[in-house]
DNA sequence: GGTTAGCACTCTCACGTCGAGAGTGCTAAC
DNA sequence: GTTAGCACTCTCGACGTGAGAGTGCTAACC
């Protein structure tokens, strides 16, 4: 049983870890806080602490180190947020102010910005329409038999297709097409787009609504990843050796990184969500902890997360990682918004 | 004066440098390479292309290791190219191929390529119009009075960018703004556009076409470059210590990059360039080489390079590099021929 | 029963020593 | 000009050691 004591202990034990990531003796708990109790009486506590699997000791006679469950526990009742003041918010929105251009500018910015913020990797995805529909196609010429297909999806996207071309066209014809096909094609899912094939007698047309067809479900929507911060947390000190460096690096470098936000599959918007070492599956992210979010809104979700080491300061991340969520949710209405 | 026989064994000194990693010692020439001399003549030799600036030791009685200036002499005059074969050609176009997207596509794309096929990290900017024009603009409406800028230029790039209206528009009235922009803008350099914009009575219409001026000469897309194979240069024994390995993430996580690349200004399509070590100024760039390329016409140029450590295998690196500007070339040629 | 002083015990870590090994430069002979 | 031989230099890993940090336990105390 946790006692109100040995919570209080505990909670001394993780913020005191978080901070300097050395193991914690008994003695530096008096020292730092001060409680009316001998270093004794704290080390049968954290006797205690470590049968119950709250802490562990990297080996005899060391301080404590907290465990998963240690952390999890901090994280749900023991922590207190601190929230993000008026001065970083108006920080933060300046910077994403700077920049005027399209979503995914947005997406890398926002990255940068929160990676700076808690000192950590941070990862955003490009938000991804359970179904996008079209909203506009636009043609332009290239050469004789190459035109680029630009399409702007209803979740902001724009995406881009060369084609070659079964007869030559001149712009207006390519504009004439683009016109024809938007107005027969907007707002309509892939599937559907398929179906309509039929009805195209023109090669071309059919063509270039086939390739429509593709990038409105492209997956490729769903992977793309901004993220930063990389060198921030190759300094902590868990990376201090060449292999977990390393290994840290090629971690964080696409395939695995993947693997981690799945776990925001199921998460609702304006939540976040923390998963702790051991509580995601794969053996080389369990010394990871990710704290996620979703933005959007039930037609596009994307996902804010931060990357870092179990000893994360929790406090300050989730709240960050929540209001840069709440940020993108709010411009990725703006774009949306028919 | 370098006899031919020093030349020689400076040529064996490097090589075998770069593929060991070690200081070479007389003993290994004499193995590895049956020439029919003592190891004490080549010590004789080694000690004078030590006088001459060639090798150096990294202390008494170790053995040697190129300097710059044996780097040098073995990429101009003693190295033979490892050429890239047709077995390898058929792989990385078919890689080329396997993404049918656009310009960013296959920029990233190549990127990883390079980076695999030469175990170093690769840079390619996305090519860069001396003077880009606009070829086509297009306005969709996103919400009452927010529309989105989508900008297809000639050297291929796609920009976009959100606008707010004054006046509410349909879609209707936005293809045809976009339409009568298109018809007056096209083929037309940024200031060219400025010039006009006095002639653009409505408010919206001049907004839009401000925005077209911006997104012509936006120097974004000089900037933004596609990098891979940062975990595998991690892994080369330069960087077996924890504090060269962080400078090395740093180093080649943005800033840094950009001005390796500056070496590629004046450069010309089809020739591959080589900086090694201290031939660039930045004193914290001295331990590495770039084999660079640029690719395009006299219109648009681009850039690919290989960066890494000075002890680079030279003779594979610069034909790839080469190999794959070409391919850009080409493919850029198709996007661009208009 | 909870708390605490005292103490023996354990484990790590930084430091210094030391010898093996690798490689050289030099000398003298060919 | 080439080469065998040898003394010399320097690095690097292994080993030992002692200081220091921190614990668990016991016994006394409130």
């Amino acid at each position: 049983m946790l006692t109100e004591r040995r919570a209080t202990i505990l909670g001394m034990v993780v913020s005191e870890y978080i901070q300097t990531a050395e193991p914690v003796s008994s003695r530096a708990i008096v020292a730092n806080h001060h409680l009316d109790l001998s270093t004794a009486t704290i080390r049968n506590e954290l006797a205690r602490l470590e049968d119950e699997g709250y802490i562990t000791q990297p080996y005899t006679s060391a301080g404590r180190v907290p465990s998963d469950l240690g952390y999890r526990t901090f994280v749900e009742v023991l922590m207190s947020e601190d929230p993000v003041r008026a001065e970083e918010q108006r920080t933060i929105e300046h910077q994403m102010h700077q920049v005027g251009g399209g979503l995914d500018e947005w997406l890398s910015l926002s990255a940068t910005i929160l990676a700076g913020a808690v000192g950590n990797v941070a990862v955003v995805t490009r938000p991804r329409a359970r179904a996008s529909r079209l909203r506009n196609a636009q043609l332009v010429e290239l050469n004789r038999d190459t035109a680029l297909l630009v399409a702007v999806m209803d979740d902001g996207r724009v995406c881009q297709r060369m084609l070659t071309l079964r007869a030559p066209a001149t712009q207006a014809d390519l504009s004439d097409r683009a016109a024809r096909l938007t107005a027969r094609l907007e707002g309509v899912d892939a599937s559907t787009v398929r179906a309509l094939l039929a009805e195209l007698t023109d090669a071309d047309d059919a063509a270039t609504a086939r390739a429509i067809a593709e990038l409105i479900d492209e997956e490729r929507s769903a992977e793309e990843t901004f993220l930063d911060g990389l060198s921030a947390v190759l300094k902590q000190p868990e990376f201090s050796d060449v292999d977990r460096m390393l290994e840290a690096v090629a971690t964080l470098q696409a395939y695995r990184v993947r693997q981690l936000l799945e776990e925001a599959v199921g998460a609702v918007p304006g939540a976040t969500r923390v998963v702790i070492g051991h509580e995601h599956g794969d053996d080389a992210l369990q010394e990871w902890s990710v704290v996620l979010a979703r933005y959007g809104d039930a037609d596009a979700l994307g996902t804010v997360a931060v990357i870092g080491p179990t000893r994360m300061p929790y406090h300050r991340t989730i709240p960050r990682v929540r209001y840069v969520a709440g940020l993108m949710s709010h411009l990725l209405h703006e774009v949306r918004q028919a």
